[in-house]
DNA sequence: AATGAGATCAAGAATTATTCTAAAAAAATC
DNA sequence: GATTTTTTTAGAATAATTCTTGATCTCATT
């Protein structure tokens, strides 16, 4: 753990949302104005190793970092970009119900649900 | 439907897996060698606009193109990174027995398996 | 406190997938 | 058949990320 590595790890803690590497950018150079991008990257992917943050990834946008460790799935609002977890049913030794061919081994699950979120859906037809 | 918006299409129903636009473009050049790749991203995003084809994306690895139009999960195995297209239960409404918090609606569901598919899961224990 | 080894950082170049641009070609419409 | 619109092509441009290189920091050992 470096000073970097604490500060981009604290960032990321303060303000539990998902932002990208340059999100991320912008919030530490304000405590350190010197920081480089390059040592966001590295920073963000040694977290992620570490397992103390997760990578989040929709379509071929940028990647987002989650600070949010329990598994879950996203949920993205085509309205205003915002970002939620969703919890996933315990219920799921291998998926949420599927029914997988014999033979699968998943070790992994990435869920993405698109939509409307609560705000925006209120906004629209109040 | 122009003639490569057609081949391109052919190319994706006669061997129904996952490529990227650059697997197409290679498989394309076989019978059409002056196609560019920027048609075949082009025809691509049409056919996706058509909804002819489906688009698929694994984390920020290339975008991949799937002719199968039922909605359904994709699994991808580690060892030789195959993709296999994964039914998803109908048992449905929202989501696969998800308890989404109120107000949030959901229009799409993008769900990824990783792990090690049957093959890759028998040659390493015989 | 000095030394030295190894990890980390910073700045910018390089890479990769994709999109954009502009001109030529093809197709559709009149 | 002329004209307008759409599509194709080739290459330039872009955006996110990774790589490279030298400088800097850390820290155990002297």
């Amino acid at each position: 753990m470096t000073r970097q590595r604490r500060i981009i790890y604290d960032a990321l803690m303060a303000k539990r949302d998902h932002p990208t590497a340059d999100e991320v950018f912008s919030r530490v150079k304000k405590t350190m104005p010197t920081i480089s991008l390059a040592t966001v990257y590295n920073s963000l992917e040694k977290l992620v190793e570490c397992g103390l943050v997760r990578q989040v990834n929709r379509d071929r946008e940028s990647t987002r970092f989650c600070p949010n460790l329990k598994e879950h799935g996203h949920f993205y609002c085509r309205e205003c970009g915002s970002v939620h977890d969703i919890d996933l049913p315990s219920t799921r030794p291998s998926g949420l119900g599927l029914s997988l061919p014999p033979g699968f081994k998943v070790d992994h699950l990435d869920l993405n649900l698109l939509g409307t979120c609560p705000e925006c859906g209120a906004k629209q037809q109040p």
